[in-house]
Parts: structure tokens; C-alpha cells; sequence
DNA sequence: GCTATTCTTGACCAACCGTTCCATTATTTG
DNA sequence: CAAATAATGGAACGGTTGGTCAAGAATAGC
């Protein structure tokens, strides 16, 4: 019938993170993705639309790839037996241990939007408050199979905590983004976690 | 001799301040701060230089009248027997009330910038990581402070628990600005300050 | 091979960007 | 009043922005 795509749609996508990531959505230019992706100008905007589209796929692709992957995947298996105080506490240093190996300190980019991010009414700005809301929710319900299992001492209540976590977890990664050493994003972690004691 | 400025200097650097609030550093345009200020153009530049030196200025005001005052009143009078603890808790409560009259929910300029800031090798950035780190030293000697007096009953390292609540701030900054109910503030801010017990 | 269909290409667009400049206007001091 | 200084208004600068479009190249089924 036709031809066929030239190029592989994730690998594209990946490429056109890594410069969303680094500049952000205002500072890339349409241009700057026509070199990191190689692809045509005109190309870019047939397979993904125009540059906010582009970005927001970039965007739910980051999410799903992101260090909450294991809290998901543990939501969806309540009987595994995973210790869900081990499992935050692993969360907090997958984040810490992410911005240590990024020489570049571009943080994290759902905190750096969520921030920075100035489209009024846009259509990203719900997709993140839905989003973070999202992993309030896995919080709050891992938490309070934690507080029944007996993996987590504290008695607050599940949605407190929650929130504290989701919340630390933005502080955490603005500090990334500003160069905080290893050492002082440890000890956000470590307090970070406190919570559930 | 001369025609004296036909302006007050605070006065446009207020009205810059909520276009750069609104928007952000980088989708305000020059335009719009010559519409905000009622200022000319040429005006603008002549009285402030470039853009992001107005910039500048205008976050070096903003800081100084920030929710961070009562903290430097507080560290530079070290004998007016002010109860640290709750020095830091109403520092919080601060933050709260902020986001809480903020119809626009533009958060906090300073976490914006911090997060969402992107010209490389900047002096921006580092005036950024400048100002975090500030803030955290006025913390950790308000906190040692507040642990010999008795005010706080964390015997944790000082250093330790500053590095939290600054985090902690950033992080309900975040949410703040991604239009977090209030409940979920104060949720935010009431474990922040757990940190002191 | 032929044709239909899709992808790719690069030129092109108007609009806006931050910045500069200069003639004009306004206000002060001598 | 005159000289000096500074704010003003507006036009203009080159460069970049996001986005479009028509023509050409490639590949599928027939």
C-alpha cells in the first residue's frame, strides 16, 4: 500500500526527552527536537502533532518509566508478601540515587514541570495535578496495606502520610535540580521515610 | 541639573515581580512588562539593564520580603527568647496561608525558579543554589539553637533537619503551585515540622 | 511494471523575541 | 531664559519562534 514508517516512535520519543529534560518545554525549540531526533521538521509534526502533543507524550512515557515503577507494580500485586516500608524507602533511594548519576542535575522532569510549567488552563497542567494525585493515591494505599501488614509502625492516617511522602519526594528533586551534594539528599531521604515510623 | 526619575524603583519592580510570578521567567516577554509596569521600553532598559537583570533584581526583592523574614529577624536577635519550634512551625503555616490566597496558584517564585530555570551555567542558577543554601544555614543554627534551649527535642543533627524542612518547603511549594487543596498542605506541613520532635 | 498511498524533505511563512537607537519632550539648576 | 540631563515614544533591528505546504521519494498491492 505504502511506506512504511522510517523511524521507531520510542526511539524518537526517548530523544526528544532527553532534550525536554535538559532545557525544558519553553527553552526547546522545535528546532532543537529536528536535531536531536534527526527526523524532518515536517515529519515531526505528522506523526505527533504539533510541539505540546509531542511533549505530552514525552511526558506520560517519562512517567511510566520513572523509579515509581516498582510502587506500581507492587500496588498490582497485594499478596507478593513486599515489605512496603522497604519498598518506599527503595522509591527515595532510587531518587537519590538518579540525580547522584546525573552530571547534568536536570532533576526530575514531572517536579520540573509541575514548577515550572506555564501554559494557563493548558491541558498539562491537569495532566500533572492528575498525575501526582495518582501517586498520592498508590501511596495512600500501599501505605495503609503497610500499617495492616505490620511493615509500617506509624499511626497516622494512611492519607497524611501519603501526602508527606509525594510532597518530600518534589523537595527531594528540586534539590537535585539545584546541585545539592549526595550527602544533603541523603539526609532529605532518610527524614523523608521518617514518616513511617 | 536634570529631570528626576519619573518613577519609583520598588514600585515597577512590584509590578515586574507579579508578571514574573504569573508567568515565569522565560514566557514573559518584555512586552509584558511594559504593559505591567506602564513603563517604556527604553525606560526598562535604561533603568535596569537587560531583562534578566531585572529579573534578578526583582527575585533579590522578592526574597527579602519572602515568609523567610521572621527566621532572619529571629537569627540576627539570638538573646529575644524567641520559642524556635515555633518559629519554624509558623514559617510553614506561612507557606500555607500563601498558597492558600493565591487564587492563581503561582506557588512559590523562588521553587519555580529553582526547578524550572533553564539558561546553562547561569548566574541565576547559582544566585538560586546561593539562596537554598542560605536558607539552610539560617535553619541549621536556628535549630541548634532551639535544641539548647529546649525548644526542640530532636536530637538529630542539626545540619540533618535543616536539610529536611528546606526540602519539605520546596516540596509544598510544588504542590501548592499544583493546586493541592488545603487540607493537603497542611497534611504537608504538619509532618514537615515532625522533624523537630 | 504500474498505480495508489504514505512518508520525507526543505523551503517558506507570519509573528514575536529581546534589544538598540534617536528624535522629542519634560524637568531641573544656574 | 538657557543649558544640561534624563525620561519618553516609537520605529526599527536581526534573529528565532512554532507551524505549514507542495513537491519529491519510497514502498506497498496489483
Amino acid at each position: 500500500m505504502a511506506r512504511p514508517q522510517q523511524f521507531e516512535r520510542n526511539d524518537v520519543l526517548d530523544k526528544a526527552l532527553s532534550v525536554f529534560w535538559l532545557k525544558g518545554f519553553e527553552s526547546t525549540s522545535v528546532q532543537d527536537l529536528v536535531d536531536a531526533t534527526g527526523l524532518n521538521r515536517g515529519s515531526i509534526y505528522l506523526a505527533f502533532g504539533d510541539k505540546a502533543e509531542l511533549f505530552a507524550e514525552v511526558m506520560e512515557r517519562y512517567r511510566d518509566n520513572s523509579p515509581t515503577k516498582p510502587l506500581v507494580k507492587a500496588l498490582n500485586a497485594p499478596d507478593s508478601g513486599t515489605d512496603i516500608r522497604a519498598l518506599i524507602v527503595s522509591f527515595f533511594n532510587a531518587l537519590v540515587k538518579r540525580a547522584r548519576a546525573d552530571q547534568d542535575q536536570k532533576g526530575c522532569l514531572l517536579t520540573n514541570t509541575s514548577a515550572g510549567f506555564y501554559g494557563c488552563n493548558d491541558a498539562m497542567t491537569e495532566w500533572v495535578r492528575d498525575t501526582l494525585s495518582g501517586l498520592e493515591d498508590m501511596l495512600c494505599t500501599l501505605v495503609k496495606r503497610g500499617q495492616k501488614r505490620g511493615d509500617i509502625a506509624c499511626t497516622d492516617k494512611p492519607r497524611a502520610i501519603a501526602r508527606s511522602l509525594v510532597a518530600s519526594a518534589q523537595g527531594l528533586n528540586v534539590m537535585a535540580r539545584t546541585g545539592a551534594k549526595a550527602k544533603t539528599l541523603k539526609d532529605i531521604a532518610a527524614q523523608a521515610v521518617r514518616v513511617l515510623d
